[in-house]
DNA sequence: GAAGAAATGTAGCATAGGCTACATTTTTGA
DNA sequence: TCAAAAATGTAGCCTATGCTACATTTCTTC
């Protein structure tokens, strides 16, 4: 009695299915990425990477970067040694590496579009890993030629 | 012995606290909007929306569509009866509404970039969730007057 | 108006990513 | 050197999001 007549076993459907599949694989890498992206930066400026800096950076507990850490030992992306601080694969490096060139574009990108760095930064980092090649490309450019 | 000198309590740490957390902020409002922007689509199209109607377009399960239903329900943005289809609330139709506007704001922005409609799409989709109202007003104005 | 199909609901399982509390190991400093 | 502090590890709990398998309800159709 709620409900009435449309079946709508018809239409609509199916339209987007790769995008939200899509949509949940990006979410899966993201972390990662975060992850890679601030290990090589902490490597970099202080030669040694622990789990409690990278508790201090993301604002989480030590207990999950300790189980974050785990899934991108498991995943190929660091190695650690009990109590030893974490370091990153070839693979991990070439993804931080990767991310950064990314979230740079992006936030490039941003900034000649106008908009003022805090906001750039915020914004750059939710939107690094959504963007595609194509996009990533076009962003490009036009930080090289924002006339066209 | 496997670890060395940089005490590294110093420096680097807090940086971005707050853009984590707000990253994960985000992700527990995408879905959200995702589901009311599809609802709010389905309704329209359809004048009913159904747990099915909902799995097809995720390509998830009616177990998992189930589920988040019950979340929305349980965070005021629809309402549902056994067995009955689903509906918005009024703040569920705003939500919508608002997400459907920043996405075609998004969408034809990045096509205006040059960025071809099929990829502009999947981009759009990834990075609605992710922009500050300055980016949006930005990317507005863009479309309005590309060359600046 | 019933039988079969379709839709919806429930039980129970998995993984990711949060947490606190407590145990263990390493590092530091008097 | 050795005790306290800091860092790391473990146990166990939570929510969100996925799933399959099975139960129930509603819709369709003859």
């Amino acid at each position: 009695m709620t409900k009435s007549k449309p079946t709508a076993k018809t239409g609509v459907k199916k339209i987007s299915t790769n995008r939200h599949v899509r949509t949940r694989r990006d979410h899966a890498t993201e972390l990662a990425e975060d992850y890679v992206e601030a290990i090589d930066e902490l490597l970099q400026a202080q030669e040694i990477c622990r789990v409690t800096d990278l508790a201090a950076r993301f604002a989480v507990s030590h207990v999950t970067v300790n189980r974050t850490v785990a899934r991108l030992k498991r995943d190929g992306w660091v190695t650690t040694q009990p109590y030893g601080p974490v370091e990153l694969t070839e693979a991990g490096r070439m993804l931080a590496r990767a991310s950064r060139q990314r979230h740079e574009i992006v936030l490039r990108f941003l900034i000649t579009l106008g908009i003022r760095e805090q906001t750039a930064n915020i914004d750059a980092e939710g939107i690094e890993h959504h963007v595609s090649e194509e996009t990533l490309r076009a962003m490009q450019r036009f930080v090289e030629k924002p006339g066209k």
